[in-house]
DNA sequence: ATAAATTTAGACTTTATTGTCTAAATCAAT
DNA sequence: ATTGATTTAGACAATAAAGTCTAAATTTAT
């Protein structure tokens, strides 16, 4: 896992740069994102609803159905994914876990740890879905090669 | 919980820190960390031992015993204390869960995360547990005061 | 209307993390 | 030697996160 996103944010990011790679095509169903990215279909399917409550995603039922982006990719950072799946709490609070550190009260490496979660917040906030995958030349081509060196070409959670 | 740290890793860079920030008195028994920090007695035991077992601290059993630094406190970085926790791989790996990104395959936020744990890898190699806890104005004030705010004097973990 | 395809819902299982409890081993002081 | 204080060990419980399964609801197409 990764050092910053629990396992939903991870799966819930990945997917909405799938869902803008793809544009304009849409919807786009959610076993397609699901095999395409090797997560678990209705892992994915309860993190989708999660981002459908929140509006970045806008979900159809039945037949043909599927999910597209809520707005334009140009206004969807990954700081909008990661508030509706891991909440507001991810960057507050004391990196070493001290309850009442803050400025006033700074535990040993508050001054250092504000530096880095301003470089992080410029990487979530500034850059949007429509941007980071235009800048991978389009398409979605950047995730199949991501995925290339382990399952060529086996589909799971059929 | 930190988004960084397990909070396993957060007790120990705590206990460190509370280590270094009582020096040169020594040893410095368990209990007496455990209550200064609120940290579940046998819980820290067992991170006590993996610290122990990495050379980051000593220990000494039996009565009188406690733990003291495993070297000089300006030779400990925090990067010690987490590698001996959470292991290698808490800055390895992308931080969207791609399984093969790396700088010829890259995730869209590839770069810009880079950048990133550049800052971070300086917070935690380039500072020594000793140079942390004398910035803060030496002993371990900076500690009782990050826990003012709760607890005023109960003892737990008794 | 019916059927097929799809999302939605919710119970359930698995796994990892965190925390608790009891007892054993070790050491210092008497 | 005995006692008391402490770390060490390991089983166990509680909680949270991740993943699986079955069925219901919804929609399109025929």
């Amino acid at each position: 896992m990764s050092v910053f996103f629990s396992r939903s944010c991870e799966y819930g990011i990945q997917a909405v740069l799938y869902l803008a790679s793809r544009e304009p095509e849409s919807p786009i169903h959610l076993r397609d994102i699901s095999n395409a990215l090797r997560i678990p279909h209705h892992f994915l399917s309860k993190i989708m609803q999660t981002l459908e409550r929140d509006g970045v995603v806008i979900s159809h039922k039945g037949a043909n159905g599927g999910f597209e982006l809520g707005r334009d990719a140009k206004e969807i950072s990954i700081i909008n994914i990661v508030r509706a799946i891991d909440g507001e709490a991810f960057l507050n609070g004391c990196v070493l876990g001290f309850p009442s550190c803050d400025d006033t009260a700074p535990c040993p490496v508050h001054t250092l740890w504000k530096k880095s979660k301003e470089n992080i917040s410029v990487m979530l906030e500034k850059s949007s879905v429509g941007e980071l995958s235009a800048e991978l030349g389009g398409k979605l081509e950047f995730i199949k090669s991501l995925y290339s060196h382990n399952n060529p070409t086996k589909e799971i959670n059929v």
